[in-house]
DNA sequence: TATAAAATTTTACACGCGTAAATTAAATAT
DNA sequence: ATATTTAATTTACGCGTGTAAAATTTTATA
């Protein structure tokens, strides 16, 4: 009775049944017999038994993994985001693998590399935009079942679920001009994601519609340090004095927090308030919008649904188990949310 | 020439040689001849073939796999932490697995128990600290050879490295007492954190040490939202107007974020400068502290030192082989951060 | 109770690799 | 050239599971 329990033949025994039931119970509980599933259930209280999960993945047609990779999981928006898709894939009753591509095109490609040999049923990837090295991204979604979010790639993966910058541009500009100045769009010269391209084109939509004379603020800098950009860059709009409106509406949330700390620094008052000298909004209602100073008006991104739709299509395309016949892209709205900046 | 390589036999026979020497040559590239070396990289140019990882672990004594658990990754300081010592097991010519346990006791102990299934040669585990299920983490380490960091639990693994909270807050009280009043000590009544105890200790150690009166603003708050805590929790403090003291020192950075944007809010002006209300200081230099405004005062742990030096000992005892005789203990100093707060 | 349906067992093979022992071949030293 | 060391090959077995087919038992249905 006292015997170590090293596989499944052993942990049969002392089930009473035999091994291949026991297979069968691991993989769907409720298809053997309920008299069965006593007898293991109550073995599995006395001797602590598990699979090995390296021999059930090497005979199993198809893993229960999916990756999961975003771009920078330094940044608190990611990590809340893939926190939320972590959630809904256990849920599903699969395991996910988080990966982050720190930024770099080379460590997405690793991350797509490292998930290849660990044969995932899915991926789900926020892939870097501009950066990512798409023809070998483009490679891997040929061979492994995937599903992009956040930021979307020419044709790559079985579908996309992103944001409506159209949208949400469109909302905040539309208040922002309704209770002030109308903005300029405060971005960086060469984004590394696509949403910034087109968030920067809804701008010039939204002022054209709305009559206005669209200003553009382009500044330097590379790579994934935004608060930095808006703070060094940031200050020096604000130094040059050549500003043509009191209201700059920045790309993301991170410039604008970098805006805003170069703006206190420079002994301006950003609000709405009587007697503030700017007003600052930016995009994604990032963790930490709510307590800057003065805390940040934003839009929200609608993650609840791109996660929740990301994983549901995943799991459609890996239970169906042929490739979609068209690349289905769906883009949700954003939510004003209205704080003390602007 | 065309034909699908599936395993390591057929490998082999394109190479032109036998599939033992393979497999020693994927454990140890430099095992081998540089002969057949060289047989075998180029086949691998040619050939997309990489080895079935499952196979590979289900036979070998010791994954090449090494747990990484960290309690929330939506705090990007231990987004930063996990993403430098991911670095570093990589260097080693491990595989890291990165998991957080989101703040909560159950996640923690399901992390451990997933990677359990993978039979880890090694774990890297910051606890969640005094809601950790202690019985269950010492279970675990028993079975699996782990190094604790940030934060340590009583007995628990083979060593313990992280920050000496003494010499840190030692550090930023001699320097508040030294440029302005001495600090009051503001924190949560019942922090989640071990370190949290020990920096209140250390306050008022270093507050006897100067002949200085200690005073404790301890309020109430629960789980991981520390800006929130600070935020309305300072607000409280600040309103209530019953301050013996203009400086305070917070027991981490994330309160600080939140006690800024209070004092913001409150109209009180922040900083060492003349005419400025309160001063405020933190510890753990996170990532946004830079931002925060002012930029927020504080005193940085010495992560890459902890870091490396966990990394070190977990391959030392996979190595070796065999648990140390005592377990280690090692704290490193923190580094004084001087910016606009206080 | 007889019959059909469903669940289980038995048997057998497969997965892709690690690894050990004995043998053979190649490189190096004498 | 011979002896010695080192590396490669051959052979063989094992790891812990999935899974298929056929035989058997149990349960549900009429």
């Amino acid at each position: 009775m006292n015997d170590k329990i090293k596989n499944m033949e052993d942990f049969a025994s002392v089930c009473g049944i035999s091994r291949p039931t026991l297979s069968k119970y691991f993989n769907a509980p409720d298809s053997v017999r309920k008299s069965t599933r006593f007898k293991i259930e109550a073995a599995l209280e006395k001797f602590d038994y598990r699979p090995n999960i390296y021999a059930i993945n090497q005979n199993r047609r198809q893993t229960k993994n999916i990756g999961l990779v975003v771009p920078n999981l330094t940044d608190p928006f990611f990590a809340g985001i893939a926190r939320t898709i972590e959630g809904l894939i256990i849920d599903a009753g699969y395991n996910p693998l988080l990966l982050s591509s720190h930024g770099g095109p080379q460590q997405e490609i690793t991350n797509l590399e490292s998930l290849r040999s660990i044969k995932p049923a899915g991926v789900l990837l926020a892939p870097l935009g501009r950066a990512s090295d798409q023809r070998r991204v483009n490679e891997f979604t040929r061979e492994v079942p995937t599903v992009l979010f956040d930021a979307n790639l020419d044709e790559a993966g079985e579908a996309f679920f992103g944001s409506d910058n159209n949208q949400s541009i469109g909302l905040i500009v539309e208040y922002l001009c309704r209770t002030g100045e109308a903005p300029a769009f405060f971005e960086m010269k060469n984004p590394i994601n696509p949403n910034a391209f087109k968030r920067r084109t809804a701008y010039l939509a939204a002022m054209e519609k709305l009559g206005r004379e669209p200003e553009l603020i382009q500044v330097d800098g590379e790579g994934w340090n935004f608060e930095e950009v808006g703070f060094l860059e940031g200050g020096k709009v604000i130094s040059d004095g050549c500003l043509r409106t009191n209201t700059l509406l920045c790309s993301n949330d991170r410039l604008a927090i970098g805006l805003l700390s170069a703006a206190f620094e420079a002994g301006l008052r950003v609000g709405h308030a009587d007697g503030c000298d700017l007003r600052v909004a930016g995009h994604d209602d990032h963790p930490f919008s709510r307590y800057t100073c003065p805390s940040l008006t934003t839009v929200s991104q609608d993650y609840a649904a791109i996660g929740q739709c990301s994983v549901d299509t995943i799991m459609k395309i890996i239970d169906s188990n042929e490739k979609s016949p068209e690349r289905e892209v769906k883009l949700f709205e954003g939510r004003l949310i209205m704080r003390g900046s602007a």
